[in-house]
Order: structure tokens, then C-alpha cells, then sequence
DNA sequence: TAACCGTTTTGCAAAAATGCACATGGCAGG
DNA sequence: CCTGCCATGTGCATTTTTGCAAAACGGTTA
């Protein structure tokens, strides 16, 4: 038997067809789909049943799956050990972060981490929250969150502080009177929603954004007031806040990994970077008020 | 990295040379020698040592090898799960067993499991008693003793019986005093070296043999008598026993294989063949005296 | 029903891995 | 000391595998 079909069925199994598989493993579709023919040949049993809507595993599948899983460990604990030995690590490295943070301020730590390790392929993709490390979609998560999922293990890299924040022009017109107050519904996740829905009751919007880029903008524009990360209201010279950072506003931010990854070098080495890089942007996050303009607080 | 490299390398640490390897493997050195390397650099890391006599694995390699064994388990025991749900068993199928065994009662075993499963590859090598099974050097092995290795498991087939033989004329000549007493050092194996010295303290022989097919045609030339396993001595017409078969003298014959393979279906078939076919020769095997020359037993 | 989308399969050319033959180098025995 | 043997490494031809492009399939939508 062929041990590296094994590999490729597993990525099938993962991904759920055989076109992403491929993409994943960085091979041709056409190659996916004859070496698990190949294999199903070999075994003299079918391994994924071409059902209507998409397919689904056979217990042989299945068994498959878990058995390639244990052997992907064995290999990822070994690689892990030996990688301790050498000096320059190598390999592929998968990181996820919301699009908003992968973007913005962590492009240039992603982009120091990438220079500084020229043998590892980072490769950065956006997802909506909702990654499944457990099936290795991706190798790092970055996430915004204060109950990480138990199932996995990382560090908590800092404190996220978020604020009210509008347009400078139009805090000052509603402060002085000039201007009625109006919030910008922001339902780019779950805790900005809810934190909107405690500070403005009355829950009326003239205006709906479900991202927080698309939050900034509106910000910018005039159109009202509403919950935005410090990190990016602070850094827009067009905005000030409108209300200080609360406690309660915060979240943290997670750098988040499966178990099994824990004892690979190029995962510790990102973790550490990030770390390190945080670490001295902290103000930034945390909502320590930005020196640009410094005025308000010591006035 | 290449799953199957894991499998290629598992070879090498087994067998100890990249020839032999390849040998097992079936492909040739040449390709064994270059996936090695490439492994190798692959990981940054040398796995072999090129020592001056042979070579030596190195820590990594050493790793690699447990790796490369749990993955090797676990697809076997995937395998063995999914085989059962097949109909026809495929695979290849080591099978070692003593010299004088294996080229006598045992091929037409052989023969025949061969010939009902014909899709599995049936391989015969004959062994001087010590496999590694451990080491893969054999998925079988059918050997003669009273304790074996606890660390495999089997069957015990059947019971050998050995008695003292000598040629026909050679028995009736020293039976009636017309020829003296003399016994052939049989070195075969630790076993009959043993009887032998309690049966003819005085351990005197002109002749020595060290292979059980040299104590058989030693025997029919009238050079002596000596042990003989009863399904040799009974078989041959040109011989007689010298003394009838005694408990002390019996041995267990046994199938071995490693616990990792107990639930591979051609293994299992394997198994089940030779226990039927063993059956039915029992008699031969535990020294009940042959149909052929019944007469010196009745009369 | 037809057209479209995504996925899988197939045919053919390019690329990669393998086998083969030979060269090299260490080791044991004459 | 040489010679033969065994194990490993290298260059070239062949086979096998892969990538690419296009076709077939299945399901959904207008």
C-alpha cells in the first residue's frame, strides 16, 4: 500500500471534494481523483459514495480518516522533534485572522515574521470567525474572543479594547448641540451587536453595517457613532471617540492552535513572534489614548 | 512530507542496508538510496550514520523508525478492517519455516493455499530458526518448539513426534546382533542434539550431521541410528524405527505471528488452512505408526 | 426546459520518478 | 598485496505520474 494516499484521502475527507483537496495538497484535482481511485482499487472497497449532494464517507472512509489522522500525529510529533535539531525551520504555515485585524495591524507583523523566516510559506487567508482547526483548515487562529474553545490551546496576546467613536467633526456638532445623536447599527459579530443594543436602548438606526471596515467608513462619513475596536479608531485621524473604552468592552485576543501543533517549531516560532510584536503595540490595543493626539486626555 | 518515505525508510531500518530494503520493498536500491537522501534533506537532518562497519541510525532515524512502526500498525489494522468486508483477499504473505519442513509436508500446504487464494502472493523462505518477526522479516512463521516467544501469538498445530531411526536393514542387523550399536551425531537443533547425548551417553559417533535432511539420507546409507522426526522416518520405506516415539521426545509445532497482525484476513486464512490441513494429517505428525508397515506393531 | 455553476473525469503532453548498467569504495580472504 | 564480493552512488533511457485543457456529469436557477 501506497502510505501517501492515505495523506491525500485524508485531505479529501477533510475538505469535502476532491477540487480542495487538491488545492490544498497543491496538486491537480485530476491527480486527487485517480490516485483514490487507485486506492479504492487497491482495497477492493469504496471509500467516498458520490451522493447527490456532494458525497459522504463509507465506513471505510471513515475508518480511513481516523487512521490517516493518528499517522498525520505521528508525523507532526515527529517532524516536531527532529525540527528541534535543525537550525532554520521550514514548512508550510496556515494562519486565519478576521479580515478587518489581517489587513491592518497585523500585515506588518505577518510580513516581519515572513522575512525573518524565509523558509516558511506563510500563508494568511480571512474566515468569518469560524474556522475548523480540528479539521486543519487552518494551522493558527486569530481570534477575538474571552472563552476560546477548550478544545484548543494558544496564548492570549493582548487585550482588545473597543469605544464609541465618530467622525471628529460630528462628536464635536452633537457635543455642542449642534448635532442629534445617532448610533451606527454594527453587527459585524456578536458582542459589537450586543454592546450596541445596551448603549443606545432605543435600538434605531438609520444605518446598518455587518463589517468593520464597512463600520470605519460610515464613521468617517458623519453618518453617527458607533463600537469600534481602538486599535483602528485610534490609528484614523479622522475620528475621535466619543465615549472612553470600558471593561466591559473587552475582549481578548487569542492566537489559538490544536493540540497536536504545539511541539512544531514553526507554530511556537509564529507564536512568539506575535507575542513579541504585541507586546510593544500594546497601548494600541489595550486603548491607551494614541500620542498623535494626546491633547484631550492631559487638557 | 512524502508519507511514504516514512515506509521506505521503515524498510531500511529494518533490514539494516539500502539493498535489502529495496529488495523487500521491491524496487532498487538506486531509488532507495535517493529517497533516503531526499528525506534527509527534507528534514535537515541525517537519519543514517555511514559507519565504517554497516551504519547506525541516527537519534532522528531512530525516531523516525517508532514513527514509521505505529503508522505501519495502524494501517495494518485498517486494512484488517476493511479487508473483512471484501470478498477476495489480496497481499503479499511472508512465510518462513524450517528447511526440512517446509520442503516436504509443508508444500503441498503451501500449494494449495496458494492455489485457493490466488491473488495472494505467497512467499516461502526457509530460516534457520531465529525470525525478528518483530522486524517484519516474515509475517509468519511455523516453527518447532515447546515455549514459544511470548511475544508473538499463534496456534499450536500439532504435536511432532520424533523416535530413533535406522534403515531397515540396518535395525534388523543390530536387532539380531549381527551389527553393532552406533548412533549419528544429529546437530540439527538443540532439541535432538540433547536427546541424543541421554540416549548414547557415551556420546560417541563417527558421524555428525547438522541439518535434518543430512540425518535422513545418513540414515538410509545404514551409518547409524539417531533421531528423526517420526513424519520424515515413517515416510521413507527404506527406513525403520529403532525405538518407538516417547512423550519426552514430542514437540509443539506452531504458526507464529506478530500481535499486530491478528486481524489481518489473509493471516487469519492463512492460519485456518493449516490448522485443517494438519488435521487431517495428525497421525503423521504425532508418530502413530503409518498404515504402510503395520505388521512389527501388531504382531 | 435550458442555461449555468461547480465538480469530476478523460486525453494528451510534459515532468518526475524509476530501473538499468556501470563506476566507486570498503572489507574479507587468498 | 591483490582479488572478489557486497553495498552504495551516478548517468541515461524508460516508465510512471502529474499537470493542463476540455468534456461529461449533476444539480440548481431563471
Amino acid at each position: 500500500m501506497q502510505w501517501d494516499d492515505a495523506r491525500i484521502f485524508l485531505a479529501v475527507a477533510r475538505e469535502g471534494s476532491f477540487s480542495s483537496a487538491a488545492k490544498r495538497l497543491g496538486v491537480q484535482h485530476s491527480t486527487v481523483s485517480r490516485r483514490i481511485r487507485a486506492l479504492e482499487n487497491k482495497l477492493a472497497a469504496p471509500l467516498v459514495e458520490r451522493k447527490a449532494s456532494g458525497y459522504v464517507l463509507t465506513e471505510a472512509g471513515e475508518e480511513l480518516k481516523q487512521s490517516a489522522c493518528r499517522i498525520e500525529n505521528e508525523l507532526l510529533s515527529f517532524e516536531g522533534a527532529v525540527g528541534g535539531q535543525t537550525d532554520e525551520v521550514a514548512g508550510e504555515l496556515r494562519v486565519t485572522a478576521i479580515a478587518n485585524m489581517a489587513s491592518s495591524v497585523l500585515m506588518p507583523y505577518f510580513a516581519r515574521f515572513s522575512a525573518a523566516h524565509p523558509k516558511i510559506e506563510l500563508s494568511v487567508q480571512v474566515t468569518n470567525n469560524s474556522v475548523r482547526l480540528s479539521e486543519r483548515e487552518a494551522d493558527i487562529a486569530i481570534r477575538q474572543t474571552n472563552k476560546p474553545q477548550d478544545t484548543l490551546i494558544g496564548t492570549r496576546l493582548t487585550t482588545i479594547a473597543s469605544a464609541v467613536y465618530g467622525s471628529r467633526d460630528y462628536c464635536a456638532a452633537v457635543k455642542s448641540g449642534q448635532a442629534a445623536e445617532k448610533w451606527i447599527g454594527v453587527d459585524c459579530c456578536e458582542n459589537h451587536r450586543n454592546w450596541t443594543r445596551q448603549a443606545w436602548p432605543q435600538a434605531e438606526h438609520e444605518f446598518y453595517v455587518d463589517e468593520t471596515s464597512l463600520t470605519l467608513a460610515a464613521l468617517k462619513e458623519g453618518l453617527g457613532v458607533g463600537f469600534l475596536p481602538c486599535f483602528l479608531g485610534d490609528s484614523d485621524p479622522g475620528l475621535a471617540r466619543f465615549h472612553e473604552p470600558e471593561k466591559q468592552h473587552e475582549l481578548g485576543l487569542w492566537l489559538l492552535y490544536h493540540r497536536d501543533l504545539r511541539n512544531i517549531k514553526r507554530v511556537a516560532l509564529f507564536r512568539e513572534h506575535m507575542q513579541r510584536e504585541i507586546k510593544q503595540a500594546a497601548a494600541l490595543f489595550e486603548g491607551a489614548m494614541p500620542i498623535s493626539h494626546p491633547a484631550g486626555q492631559l487638557a
